[in-house]
DNA sequence: CCCCAGGTCGTCA
DNA sequence: TGACGACATGGG
């Protein structure tokens, strides 16, 4: 294994627990002290525990994935600023609300992965989720070894559809495999391109993405914030919705970094307020 | 066994 | 536009 370290802004905290288990990936767990899972052909293995200032992380081979942690926005500045939007509520208890969410980062992941992995997530639970993007990398995605275990690359568009519906329909995808297949197609012909995609002004980025059959507003959000870095999209999911209804009445406008907020109000939400 | 899951689609007012 | 059931599967 590697280590890289990378400086994050100063008055910034990382979170692994709470940003690997916050809903936005599906491919990591808690190993003992650590978090680890696989991020394009590696392995990436993050100490568990808060840290500032300086996020150190394990890669099984010589690949820079800083960015993947996204380390040159200020959470704490972006906080900063959608503050004001939370505190528009006469109910939501934004100190406890922003204390509870510290430490969480938006990960910059893969497109394809990001697309295909949310298009699963509807109507679906979480351990499902997750073992349903296990089986289709297992079976379509590229074997690597790393640390003494065998690990698998999530699938290409090409390799998706060459599985086709028969393959993918083993995987117990269920109605999905054709909305998996639909992407896939999109993807591998052009018509779905993520430098192109990238210089598409967010409405018109939202609008091709919903081009593909079983990506409406929510998944097309979530790859927008998790997939293109787009930190003002706001996916609303039902726990989203509870939120905007219990502590705004309506839905709230949240501002330039409205992802991230959406992401602690997701997260408080759901772990803290959800667990009393 | 039953209810439901970070939704979306097709259909019908 | 907006409401409503269907959709595949299996977790709890």
């Amino acid at each position: 294994m590697y280590t890289r370290k990378i400086t994050i802004p100063e008055r910034d905290t990382f979170s692994p627990l709470k940003t690997f288990d916050c809903g936005q990936c599906f491919r990591f767990e808690e190993k003992g002290d650590f978090v680890e899972g696989v991020v394009g052909h590696s392995l990436i293995r993050v100490p568990a525990a808060e840290v500032r200032g300086e996020i150190e992380y394990h890669i099984s081979c010589d690949t820079d994935r800083d960015l993947f942690f996204d380390p040159d926005h200020s959470y704490e500045e972006m906080c900063d600023d959608f503050v004001r939007a939370l505190r528009l509520s006469p109910v939501l208890d934004v100190e406890d609300c922003l204390k509870n969410g510290r430490g969480i980062r938006i990960l910059k992941q893969d497109f394809f992965e990001t697309l295909i992995s949310f298009i699963i997530s509807q109507n679906n639970n979480i351990p499902r989720i997750k073992k349903n993007i296990r089986t289709i990398s297992e079976r379509f995605g590229e074997r690597f070894e790393a640390e003494g275990g065998e690990y698998f690359a999530f699938p290409t568009a090409e390799a998706l559809l060459f599985a086709g519906e028969t393959g993918l329909d083993e995987c117990r995808l269920g109605f999905r495999t054709k909305y998996i297949l639909d992407a896939a197609e999109k993807v591998a012909s052009g018509e779905l391109c993520e430098k192109e995609l990238s210089l598409l002004p967010t409405p018109l980025l939202d609008e091709k993405l919903q081009s593909v059959k079983g990506v409406g507003n929510k998944v097309s959000a979530c790859v927008m914030l998790f997939g293109l870095g787009r930190l003002d999209t706001v996916p609303v999911d039902v726990w989203m919705k509870k939120v905007f209804d219990k502590y705004f009445g309506a839905p709230a406008d949240l501002g330039v970094y409205g992802g991230v907020a959406q992401q602690y109000l997701f997260y408080h939400e759901r772990f803290v307020v959800g667990k009393e």
